[in-house]
DNA sequence: GCCAACGTTGGC
DNA sequence: GCCAACGTTGGC
């Protein structure tokens, strides 16, 4: 089983959003590094701290739960959508995507300060500089770590 | 296959 | 809204 940390802005879709939908497919991920977490290494049941970006302050608000297998996802092939990608094959899609359960949802969030001060979790990703990716693996002990901060 | 130009992310 | 840090694109 591994953890991960995901991105989302929560003026787009926050926690509040898992919280009501219970479950969302994970579309709109154009990067590569990124799909293949995804792809590649998700399992289901892996958790994940789901984070705000883009917000003040930015954070870990509470936790997803991997919920499918990867499949294709279907927006790289609307025409009319933001993540329509006209160079993905419909017989071998570029995209793919996995669904996300809603798990948790912290009483309080765990800021990107409190997370960049809290010495145990030196090496965290998302606390370093010029990490933009949506997508990242966290180790075990970082992920207790932050869940004990969030209670 | 290099690299300049461009686009995006996301903290501040 | 600024801009640093990246990722991607495309000409050569």
């Amino acid at each position: 089983m591994k953890y991960w940390l995901i991105k989302s802005e929560p003026d787009v879709f926050g926690i509040d959003d898992l919280k009501k939908a219970k479950r969302e497919p994970w579309n709109g991920i154009r990067n590569y590094q990124a799909r293949n977490f995804m792809r590649d290494e998700m399992e289901i049941g892996d958790l994940a701290l789901f984070y705000h970006s883009n917000a003040k302050p930015p954070g870990v608000v509470g936790i997803a739960e991997v919920a499918s297998e990867p499949y294709a996802d279907n927006l790289q092939f609307d025409e009319n959508s933001n993540y329509h990608d006209p160079k993905s094959n419909p017989d071998d899609p570029r995209w793919m995507m996995v669904d996300f359960n809603f798990v948790e949802k912290f009483p309080e969030m765990v800021s990107l300060d409190q997370l960049k001060g809290e010495k145990a979790l030196e090496g965290m990703l998302v606390t370093q500089r010029g990490t933009r990716l949506s997508i990242t693996p966290v180790s075990k002990k970082h992920f207790d770590k932050v869940c004990r901060m969030a209670r």
